[in-house]
DNA sequence: ATGAGTGCAAAGGCTTTGCATTAGG
DNA sequence: CCTAATGCAAAGCCTTTGCACTCAT
């Protein structure tokens, strides 16, 4: 495995495949979804749409939707189902590093957190023939673990 | 590995037992919860309200909501959170079989399906303690296949 | 100049709650 | 009997949409 870029590089890297992306699809990459992208980068969880006005006070609620819809159509960000009522964001895993979610049943908290390579591998071998079987074509797996976090236990 | 029970004794443990949990929990099993168990066991995925009122046609659907949240305080059912804004509910997995879901990322449908037992235990083994690691208690894993149905191929 | 993007406000849609009535133990 | 459960309707809340204005190309 390479070692990590450094994190200005990433950075960069980060921008200009969002740009890309969005290009390819049509779309521009404005100063508000730049900032979507950077905040989502500075995150260890996926982020709420609260979270993000909160964070980014000045952003329009209904731009944020929006842009999050756009940034997602174009592959550069991931919409998070939890165990609430709330959707959450985070950047594409191909644009960070394949991981999981700790998901709180009490507080509805999301972590992110990675498992052992070997084990994500004999995933990846395991799911997409058992999706084949039945007619279905997997695009990508989710796991979660569920429980409690350091702050409900 | 035991055999398989009846449809019949397992219709009736199920009862049964969703009748003393509920009771644990200081709830009656009335009419209507009974009404949505047994739909619940009739089904191979997990059902929105939706799917309820139209399968039951006649039960209120505040009720539906309310008595779904009570048997899911109970342990009696399980919420399901899929990729789209709908709520599903299944019976909870100790009452039926350990099983996981496929998503169909084009029209939401959700399937129920089931891994080899040995990567099953791999990652049981491998969940607890990850999870103990950061503080996070683990009470069960969620694993899913995002892709497209037969139907959104 | 010209269409995409933005912000504000209103509308939508799933879900929850209030309250009077009914039923379970 | 007496409390919990039910049904209907209204309210809540996250999210989406309409529309006029602004900005980038």
């Amino acid at each position: 495995m390479p070692p990590a870029p450094s994190a200005s590089s990433r950075a960069h890297d980060l921008h200009a495949t969002a740009s890309q992306r969005l290009r390819s699809d049509g779309q521009r990459y404005t100063t508000n979804r730049r900032a979507l992208v950077a905040l989502l980068d500075t995150t260890d969880h996926p982020v709420t749409i609260a979270e993000v006005l909160t964070l980014r006070a000045g952003l329009a609620q209904s731009s944020v939707y929006r842009n999050l819809a756009v940034l997602e159509q174009a592959g550069v960000v991931h919409r998070v189902v939890a165990n609430d009522e709330f959707t959450r964001f985070e950047l594409a895993q191909d644009l960070t590093e394949h991981h999981h979610h700790l998901i709180c049943s009490a507080c509805g908290a999301v972590a992110d957190f990675i498992i052992e390579p070997h084990l994500e591998a004999s995933m990846a071998d395991a799911f997409a023939p058992g999706g084949e079987q039945t007619g279905f074509l997997t695009e990508h797996h989710r796991l979660d673990l569920v429980g409690h976090c350091a702050d409900c236990r």
